[in-house]
DNA sequence: ATAGCTAGAATGAACGTTCATTTACTTCGC
DNA sequence: GCGAAGTAAATGAACGTTCATTCTAGCTAT
């Protein structure tokens, strides 16, 4: 007699409505276990990190994992979905909040350099990104995410442009955050590669470009 | 008695000399190793790339690799070696050759694009760079590369700037190229995640932002 | 010329390890 | 006491690496 799988599969979302005490419990469990991959994953890659690594990260056993998620694969997965939702959004509210398009820039900058925050960093979006020219499920993910990226950046520069004075077409606005986001994406190479570089040597024709950009 | 070690250790230059025939057939191996390395690496990463598919795509036996490279760190950073080479002096060349900034920075991308080019890869850079956050004796070499790169890239801002009549300090000349170096490594980026991205609308406004940077 | 010898080149099976995943068992809350 | 939650050992596949063995090309003595 063996039962293969639990009756209440925790991995739907139907478990949720069934019983709403294990459910919070279920819901946890899984934040906790995607914390961990991402620690592991920042550290090692997603290739390199293994399940039991994951597992003592999070502080449980490494067959526990399976009863949240069903494969790596599906960690991957949501750890990629989690961090496009987190890092594309944040980046935006900063460009909308600060109205300095130039300073919110930099902001992220020292984000990355510090690498404090686990949303925000720089190896994992390399590595994601390189990920997307080898498996396109993640690909086709990722690039569904960057055209929303990239129309709410079209929107702000759209926005700012207007402030100015300027009034820019769909198309105009798009080329400028087009490369806009070339140099924030850029940003994350120049924070991994030349680990040295600082704010305030950044700033001055950064400040200039951006301008061109928004006028 | 066994004899562990070839008598003559062929990843030693040493053989070089010991014996020219024997010692050119050992670089064309080599050579052989390392371009079916870079196609896997192109294809799955340098974490998941195996030394079966390696050597299967070499067309020789897995065995056979460890005549000539200790191990398959030691193929990484081979490989991460002769890109870095490549990759680096091309990207000056370019610039140097082509006079048109701009135009050089759009042939990249178009060849980043097309992906034809191995030693021009735009996931192999992002891999590359990624695994800098993860092995140090990998950052180390990057960096060291970087610099050198950046250095070339100061020096040909400063010739341009010179030609238009503006005489950058080395300190001006180091903050516009880093700028530079930031938006041709975001175009990797965008390589990747907007793959419908076009030259042509890339076009008009990275013109006028490099117009800004070499001015 | 050629048979025998030698050493490097190459093979492919086997090794120990590690990995993702499964299974059998225990603990805990209700 | 029953089902859900959790553990830890087991499993088989895949990995990097090694090794005994075979192949091959060039040299030497006859």
């Amino acid at each position: 007699m063996n039962n293969p799988r639990p009756i209440t599969n925790l991995r739907t979302p139907a478990a949720a409505q069934a019983r709403p005490a294990a459910a919070t419990h279920a819901a946890r469990q899984r934040e906790r276990i995607l914390d961990a991959a991402e620690k592991c994953f920042i550290e090692s890659g997603f290739q390199a990190a293994s399940m039991a690594h994951i597992a003592q990260t999070a502080g449980i056993s490494a067959g526990l994992i399976y009863r949240y998620f069903d494969s790596k694969a599906m960690i991957v997965k949501a750890i990629i979905e989690r961090h496009l939702e987190t890092d594309g959004a944040c980046a935006i509210d900063r460009l909308n909040s600060s109205e300095d398009v130039c300073a919110a820039m930099l902001d992220l900058f020292e984000c990355w350099q510090r690498g404090d925050d686990p949303k925000m960093n720089a190896g994992l979006f390399l590595d994601l990104t390189a990920e997307c020219t080898r498996d396109p499920q993640i690909a086709r993910v990722v690039r569904d995410k960057d055209k929303l990226i990239g129309d709410g950046l079209a929107q702000v520069v759209r926005r700012i442009a207007r402030a100015r004075g300027v009034i820019l077409t769909d198309a105009a606005a798009r080329d400028r955050s087009d490369l806009l986001q070339c140099l924030m994406e850029g940003l994350a190479s120049r924070v991994v590669r030349d680990p040295k570089l600082r704010r305030s040597s950044l700033k001055p024709m950064l400040e200039r470009v951006i301008d061109v950009l928004l006028a």
